[in-house]
DNA sequence: CTGTTAGCGCTTTCAG
DNA sequence: CTGAAAGCGCTAACAG
């Protein structure tokens, strides 16, 4: 025989395919010696249940969709990390799904969403209005975001609340002795530029400081990008002791730049990054950054998207966010510590 | 009427189940006037097929999965955006499996293997014998492994042919004036380890020279161990104007312990890594590495998976190698060049 | 405790 | 060019 199925066991063992459903799916209600004589024949005949049949008649998929831009970002692994550990301890699969660019790849995905190939839809990082997505959480598809800072209305997002860890980044500065402070900040087109700068001007004036507008310099969140402006705020003139990346790579950029024009890191200039990556650990100095909380922002969406399956109902709209908090490493404290320090 | 059907679909336009179905699939054995009438009918009402019972009808489910260390390898984003671009191109899906580490989830994963949630199987950087797998090939599954150096016996293995990368880069060495040559190697558990060194040493008497034995050192794969391994190296007195790391990270451990001993990199050693990871950029100075061809060798796996698929047939035991290629930057070019150096 | 009878929604011979 | 009928393999009332 090829392949058995639920009737074939049914008949095999003189029972009814019922009777073989109930067995299958542990039900209190068969007697035991029945029971115990299928469940042999199942080991034996090394039977196992077709997903997809279950899935046609449940209704139901167990199948939880990620949409993420796998295209560029190393820090998704993080995402996967979580999401993946979740779902592991679930019954519950989790397939992948690239941001669609064309209207073909649109319209597949939009399908997708309305197909029941999904039970659940996850999406990181979108910052687009796609209204597919609305739609099908309209329809009662549990969708949760992951940095979608408001794009799509009505829908639910976590996010980091990254004020914290930068506010906790200025508390550390200012506790080795640093009092002027420079930024690299991202371009406009991103929103988490402006809530980077801000958290920091605004963490500055608690200390009773204030941040020169001179040294405030924007650039793209790239190493290159960042390590060029650090390079023209250098030459600005206007002197800073701490600087602010607003990225990792942006960090990796500054301390480029600072070291090309001989300024020594920690001891002429504390440098914080942002995001924690790998990355953060292999620069040199190793780099003082503020942990970018992917990982469990990514396990709190599993959690809630599973709890809507589960409870078969759509997630309401909210904004949870995250905490972030500092990690320091190398760059940030100086051999000769000022002020506050404990050196 | 809450969600359509293809038989809601035929009682609208007065025509058989069949004639939708053929139309949804595009058959050309359809009247003009007829097709075109329910096809505005179906976008009329937004009708979309469900995948489920279009799987359970066509006995395929259109998906690969991907079997993968997600828990710990940053790398895997590679073997992701290579797979999601070839997957991404087709109507199948890609569902993720981590590597089930209780019996109880080898269970679960096994099953799957078996339940036709999936159609084809990617496995990476397993690297142990799983019998399930074998047995799921056997039953006519296609499977690719990447990395698996011949644990599952009988599977098509993709790996990458580290040795043409490694002699590039020991011919690199030799052209900017590096003569004595050391390595970190990795621990014997395992396999690259002592493929790695191999052709180090292979590559070195090509060039009519020795490794010297004193030279080498074991560590295992990580930035301190390799930073204590190279200490330790540069204490045993025998001095060397090359090292080779046989990871990416080691490289960053034992560029590390150089700048502690006082040398510098590249002037006084040059520091050639394996990997090329993102975080190769942001080491300092930039770090000149052999390129792993993650990405390659998936996009080569998926490639070999959909054809298996599509034609219906598992695939063979093979083992294919993909090239790599040295990728020079910062830290292996001496300002002051020796030999057969251009500077 | 167990079986009967319908589905789940689509595909696919096989006839016409 | 079109339709009837029989599945795909399992679950789920509803009776007993």
């Amino acid at each position: 025989m090829r392949k058995w199925t639920i009737s074939d066991l049914a008949r095999e063992a003189n029972v009814s395919k019922t009777t073989v459903s109930r067995v299958l799916n542990g039900r209190p209600d068969v007697d035991a010696e029945t029971s115990a004589r299928l469940l042999a024949l199942i080991e034996d005949v090394g039977y196992v249940r077709s997903a997809r049949a279950v899935q046609l008649a449940k209704g139901r998929a167990n199948v939880v969709g990620l949409l993420a831009p796998f295209d560029t970002s190393p820090w998704m692994i993080e995402v996967l990390r979580a999401a993946m550990e979740r779902v592991q301890a679930t019954h519950f699969s989790l397939v992948l799904h690239s941001f669609p660019h064309s209207p073909a790849e649109m319209a597949r995905f939009a399908d997708q969403l309305n197909n029941g190939s999904m039970d659940a839809l996850m999406v990181v990082s979108l910052q687009q209005e796609v209204p597919a997505i609305a739609k099908a959480a309209a329809d009662g598809l549990p969708v949760v975001m992951l940095n979608d800072y408001g794009f799509n209305a009505g829908l639910a997002d976590i996010i980091p609340d990254e004020a914290v860890g930068i506010a906790e980044a200025v508390a550390h500065l200012v506790a080795v002795g640093r009092r002027r402070f420079a930024i690299i900040a991202g371009t406009p087109d991103f929103p988490i530029s402006a809530t980077r700068l801000d958290a920091y001007r605004q963490a500055i004036r608690k200390h009773g400081l204030e941040l020169d507008e001179q040294l405030v310099i924007e650039a793209p969140f790239t190493a290159p990008a960042a390590q060029a402006a650090t390079l023209a705020l250098v030459d600005r003139g206007v002197g800073f002791d701490a600087l602010f990346a607003s990225s990792d790579a942006m960090a990796v950029g500054a301390m480029r730049a600072l070291k090309q024009r001989g300024l020594a890191i920690p001891d002429d200039v504390s440098v914080v990054g942002f995001d924690d990556f790998a990355s953060a650990e292999f620069t040199e100095p190793r780099l003082t950054t503020v942990h970018n909380p992917l990982y469990e922002m990514s396990a709190r969406a599993m959690a809630q998207l599973l709890d809507g399956v589960k409870a078969n109902k759509p997630i309401e709209k909210s904004e949870e966010v995250i905490g972030t908090h500092l990690i320091v490493r190398d760059s940030s404290v100086p051999s000769r510590n000022g002020a506050g320090g404990r050196g």
